[in-house]
RNA sequence: GCGCCCGUAGCUCAAUUGGAUAGAGCGUUAGCCUCCGGAGCUAAAGGUUACAGGUUCGAUUCCUGUCGGGCGCACCA
């Protein structure tokens, strides 16, 4: 509301200044200055129509100023500054509202309707269904799933979901895996196939068969299928319950199987065909130059389908169908992302392991190739983590199956502290994860700072309910205490942050505005006595500390981390 | 050789998608509890934003080049 009050102000100003173009409005920035001395909200508007008005940008600022009609209940001031800024400062009715507003808007307040019921599907974690999930699965399941929720909070329709790549040979040799397991199991002579997974949890997957069914599968020649196919769904089974504790729910688990079951791949071959985008030959006809005659067998072979993704961004066209007539990897891909559009999705977010970079050009252009939207495939890469203890890194490796997962790292650390460090940064840098501070519940621990906020405004409400006081406004209006001010006015930006976060696909800003909220709310909490004999006064602190309950709580349910009405004391170090 | 990501305080990272005097935490130093949770607060110190150019009212952000780090360049999945 205070921005559309703010837009069509504008809106009028530049009529009435005779500055309107209708351009001028599409361009509109509004932004929460940095420095709150700034104000509240601030524009460039004067600077960027400066240079076609061709007057000077704080001249135009001036006019501008002046044109704006201000709404007592809203704003009090609008100044010029800097080169040209126009500054615009909430009025003080407006300011002793608020923490009323938020306290009854509950979970509803830093929600917006901006995306406006667009279809958005985010898929995360896909991770082969061969082995347990990995601590780069546990950062993307964090992000995918905040994701989801963010885009949810600002009006689009938002759904996650988990491609399973069980189509594949890796998944054959799951099922081979398996079946030598329980042969070992039952003294039964059966070699692990050489590039079999060595994993332990297969020994558990084999322990846990029954054994009447597995011995006739092992008995029979077409049983891998029978191996295949319980590994399979012993695996799914096991991914899906470690992401759901981890708070990670999907609306839906999509198996590559049903493309190639349903058909869908030899109709997206024929609609990449129907468009010409589809030719047949040894080497490909768009190739990087420093690339010729790399592949020395190409005239000993038959000709391979190719997809002219050259044309659409890519180096060079790829192969979609290989010469022996099966379909390569990208087919399916594409044809999992056209039946995402076709289910009527507009935007599809990808969250892809750090080593899949490469792979977005082809995937872009072959979705162009297709006729789809150039903005409708977002490739969002998690970067890799760092596991540090005691200030060494933690080697992984997943060929010798050693490597932290998700379920060690949640029993280590608590789901709540995992998914604040993964989300604190940003998703596409590396993330050095410090296991000791993660483990340390003490003040050097930065996703307790904020749960200790919460708890400590839940302590103060009950406190203050003993004696009868409850959050209520107060008729004298704002308080006058500096703290108290600065904690509402970052209490109202939080929408604005949601809604940014949504927009930038950019999670990590949550976690880094709840951290400043905390701190903004313990240095209120540190200068104004909340509960005090002043019983009006106490009923409209007690109200500001409700709204930034609300917030904290918020915004932590949008990372899924628990806002806990209480925290264990830290006890008295004995040493 | 080509491409992508990154380079910000001693360390880990922010900086509202080109905005105003580049900010937090940790660590260091000096302070603050008779009272609502000290898992807290206040203050100090710490910077040529890797380097050199360019674009403009304005650059950590965009462009070019150099240096340094990570990753990727299959008729594998």
């Amino acid at each position: 509301m205070v921005w559309t009050a703010l837009t069509e102000g504008l809106r009028a100003a530049l009529a009435e200044t005779g500055l309107a173009s209708g351009e001028a409005l599409d361009r509109l920035e509004l932004a929460i200055p940095r420095d709150s001395a700034h104000g509240d909200w601030t524009t460039n508007l004067a600077l960027t129509l400066a240079k076609s008005a061709k007057r000077p940008p704080r001249a135009v600022a001036e006019a501008l100023a002046a044109a704006f009609r201000l709404d007592a209940n809203v704003f009090k001031s609008v100044e010029v500054a800097g080169p040209g800024f126009l500054n615009f400062r909430y009025s003080d009715a407006f300011l002793a509202r608020l923490p009323g507003a938020i306290a009854d808007g509950g979970e509803t307040f830093g929600r917006s309707s901006g995306g406006a019921g667009v279809r958005v599907l985010v898929e995360y974690v896909s991770a082969n269904p061969t082995g347990p999930l990995n601590v780069v699965s546990a950062r993307a399941a964090a992000v995918g799933a905040t994701l989801v929720r963010l885009l949810s909070a600002t009006g689009h329709d938002a759904a996650g979901e988990y491609y399973v790549n069980d189509a594949g040979r890796q998944v054959e040799l799951l099922g081979e895996s398996l079946a030598a397991r329980f042969a070992e199991r039952v003294g039964v002579a059966r070699a692990l196939p050489a590039d079999g997974y060595q994993g332990e949890y297969l020994k558990e997957l084999a322990a846990a068969l029954p054994e009447k069914d597995a011995r006739a599968a092992l008995a029979r020649d077409d049983g891998a299928a029978w191996f295949r196919n319980e590994a399979l769904a012993r695996m799914l089974e096991w991914q899906r319950r470690d992401l759901a504790d981890y708070g990670a729910t999907y609306a839906r688990w999509f198996q590559e199987t049903e493309l190639h079951d349903s058909g869908a791949v030899q109709a997206t071959l024929a609609a990449l065909e129907a468009r010409g985008a589809i030719y047949r030959a040894r080497q490909p006809e768009i190739a990087p130059a420093d690339r010729p005659g790399r592949d020395e067998d190409a005239d000993g072979r038959e000709e391979a389908t190719f997809l002219r993704t050259g044309r659409f961004g890519d180096d060079m066209d790829r192969v979609v169908v290989k010469s022996n007539g099966a379909p390569t990897y990208l087919l399916p891909d594409i044809a999992y992302h056209r039946d995402k559009r076709a289910r009527g999705f507009r935007h599809a977010i990808d969250l892809w392991g750090p080593d899949h970079h490469g792979y977005i050009p082809r995937m872009k252009a072959a979705l162009l190739a297709l006729g789809l939207e150039e903005d409708f495939l977002e490739v969002l890469i998690v970067q890799q983590v760092n596991l540090l203890s005691a200030g060494q890194q933690v080697k992984m490796s997943k060929r010798a199956g050693e490597f932290v997962t998700l379920r060690e790292l949640m029993d280590d650390v608590g789901p709540d502290c995992a998914k604040f460090f993964f989300l604190m940064r940003s998703t596409s840098a590396h993330l050095d994860f410090d296991l000791d501070l993660a483990r340390r519940q003490n003040d050097e621990n930065p996703a307790y700072y904020v749960q200790y906020a919460h708890a400590r405004i839940a302590s103060v409400l009950r406190f203050a309910a003993e004696k009868g006081l409850q959050p209520a406004a107060d008729a004298r209006g704002l308080d006058e205490a500096p703290e108290a001010v600065a904690l509402i006015r970052k209490l109202a930006t939080f929408p604005e942050i949601v809604r940014g976060a949504a927009a930038a696909r950019e999670p990590h800003r949550i976690p880094t505005y709840l951290v400043e909220c905390a701190a903004e709310f313990h240095r209120f909490y540190h200068a104004c006595r909340v509960v005090s004999d002043d019983a009006a006064r106490s009923h409209a602190r007690l109200q500001i500390a409700d709204a930034a309950r609300v917030v904290l709580r918020n915004g932590l349910a949008l990372m899924g981390v628990s806002a806990p009405e209480r925290m264990a004391r830290t006890e008295e170090v004995v040493s």
